[in-house]
DNA sequence: CTCGGTTGTCTAGCGGTGCTAGACTCCAAT
DNA sequence: ATTGGAGTCTAGCACCGCTAGACAACCGAG
């Protein structure tokens, strides 16, 4: 039995390296450089070794979607936790979230820009996802205000940073001014 | 000279043919479906004929994107100008655009999802995507509120429009309580 | 220790993509 | 009528995601 585990556990170190390849070749190079010839080269085997791992190049993206999901959910929590007030703690949630996605654009790209794949909204969507949701919703939820659902609160909340952080970095809205929007965009839509 | 102006003119006729059967193919099947090879087809010419009107596709995508703003300019400035108040003014003027980016998702990909080799936030911006965002501003600009700057919280409210509208294109947020969200977005940002 | 069979990997190639070089056609001006 | 240039097309390049089928390497049975 122990040949066996040795290979599923050769496997398994396999497919960390691919999805850990595509994701430094994403965040370098850009999407587009990620090509399933490349990706082959990279990890040093041949193209049908990536299709043994997953149906295709989308599955590659979800798996780094994923992964990225549960460093941001880690990411926005570490953010959170020492900070006292609520106000300081919001403030200190969408810049950790503004920061991770200007850090990260080929993985925030994989989780909410590219098809990977994924289910969203949805009783099966993926746990990773659903938590960094739920790390949000942590934060957010005791400053959604009076009569208001917490989560619709937090889709709101966390739309706004999505287009804050999209259209900033397709440089559709001018860098400079990021931390006044994010005050702006705590002072108003948080109630203290 | 009228030979050469009859030429000019069904040279930009073929052109607006180009981009409004790119639009329809775009809007029918998505983006992936426009091929040059079918795009050509169904303009009846040979794919290089593409090629003597634009750079190649991301120029077409670009061209789709600026018909695109022009439209969603003057859509929102017909949704806000026959109404009095200014909660009910912004209130329209959100779910026109929201609306428009349900109605036309290929047309708001070419905008803001994809790259059609646009600038934005600059002064060599086209003058549709400044215009647009002018009629975003007008409507706007008088709840930023004593002491915002008008810009600055249109950008805000924009990237906040803009989340909603992509995240719930891509089932990213259940859509049944869109209208709840955009309540909550204009009682909450606008100082009315 | 040999041998069959399974498991794993590779080479080669299919049908598609965006894009373009070079041949050709056609027409306006001489 | 001739000719030069503009306009268009055919054919093909290099690349893409993906896969069939050949081949090698290794495990377990005799």
């Amino acid at each position: 039995m122990s040949v066996q585990e040795r290979k599923q556990r050769e496997r398994a170190d396999r497919e960390r390296l691919i999805v850990a390849t595509a994701r430094q070749l994403a965040e370098q190079q850009g999407w587009d450089a990620v090509t399933t010839r490349l990706l082959a080269e990279r990890i040093e085997y041949s193209q049908p070794v990536l299709y043994s791992h997953f149906r295709g190049k989308r599955e590659i993206i979800g798996a780094v979607a994923l992964e990225g999901a549960a460093e941001l959910a880690a990411t926005l929590r570490a953010a959170t936790s020492t900070v006292a007030g609520q106000r300081a703690r919001v403030t200190a949630l969408a810049r950790a979230y503004l920061d991770f996605a200007e850090r990260n654009p080929a993985v925030y790209d994989a989780m909410f820009q590219l098809d990977g794949g994924l289910v969203f909204a949805n009783e099966d969507t993926p746990e990773p996802l659903k938590d960094a949701f739920a790390a949000l919703l942590e934060s957010l939820g005791e400053v959604a205000g009076d009569g208001v659902h917490p989560g619709l609160f937090t889709e709101l909340f966390w739309a706004a940073l999505h287009g804050l952080a999209t259209l900033t970095r397709a440089r559709r809205l001018p860098p400079e001014v990021t931390e006044q929007r994010t005050q702006l965009l705590v002072d108003r839509l948080a109630v203290l």
